[in-house]
DNA sequence: CTAATATGTTTTATATTTAAAATATATAGA
DNA sequence: TCTATATATTTTAAATATAAAACATATTAG
């Protein structure tokens, strides 16, 4: 390559570059914002939190119930976060652990009916908020977004540390 | 409107709401998995974490620092969040609280100049682990994002639960 | 000037979060 | 069997996060 063709090389590089930081911050401003507001209104309409939702959320999928380990890793947080989450879910009767036959390591986490009852309210809800909120996004903008973050979504679970 | 065309009507909106859904929950995967990955290399590389990060880069763009009250604004978390973040920074000898004369109410806090060598070797990395992990973005598509982001998030600001 | 109110910050109480250590149990391999 | 290793979970320590209360200081109204 001539040097002249590899400086507008660089050049376009470097202007993808800021472009991905720029929408890194642009997602992460858009992200915490509309956190923000659901989990005010999971507080003021519900008296819950946003990581209790998405425990419930996921435990709604699996009728059957998910050890500890599944869940944690179905949300991609830590085993210690689970623990205390469920603690108080099962403190307010909207969860129960039961023992796993064959094993007893682990255990199982089930929504009770009341929880299974009182989560399908917060859904309706939570869906509500969530089309409000993104409103200024018409269904084949949504699309298009959603393919472009399917793109760039293969790459994130590579890691970048090692390099 | 006919009752078929306002069939058609509901089902065109259904369908806009459940794009929205899993747009929300698309974005939500993507900016925790990005997150949690540069929360990662922060703590690997540089022993520090994600808030200390966003603290100090407000702080690297206003040079003649911010009073604590305009940093928890700025970052958009509480007036005690940002308290405890700062004490630490503090301790490590990255930012200083001074007094503001003629107001012994606020605290002014600044990068030493120590925070921002540290911050600006920091941001050079950061920039580089989200261009990694965004690299399958192209310019022109982050472009497009950058676009669909700024029509959705001037909704955001709007309360929903007033409704 | 004084009372009421507003502003800037920290403190408190509680919840979330992680990484790492600890505990208990299972599973393999020698 | 016995021991090493792996797995499932909780506990611990430290940081982050919020809302609400407490404090200190400013500002404004009367």
């Amino acid at each position: 390559m001539s040097q002249s063709a590899k400086k507008l090389k660089d050049e376009a590089d470097e202007f993808a570059t800021k472009n991905r930081l720029r929408l890194w911050l642009k997602l992460l401003k858009l992200t915490r914002q509309i956190e923000s507001e659901l989990r005010d209104n999971l507080r003021v309409e519900f008296e819950t939190t946003l990581p209790r939702f998405d425990v419930m959320a996921a435990l709604y999928r699996f009728p059957k119930g998910l050890l500890m380990s599944e869940l944690s890793g179905a949300l991609k947080v830590s085993n210690g976060n689970v623990t205390g989450i469920v603690d108080r879910l099962v403190k307010d009767a909207l969860v129960i652990r039961s023992a796993v036959p064959g094993d007893r390591r682990a255990l199982r986490v089930k929504l009770t009916p009341a929880g299974k009852k009182e989560f399908l309210k917060q859904a309706v809800q939570h869906e509500r908020w969530v089309d409000t909120l993104l409103s200024d996004i018409a269904a084949d903008d949504a699309e298009l977004m959603i393919a472009l973050i399917d793109k760039a979504h293969a790459k994130t679970t590579a890691k970048t540390s090692k390099e």
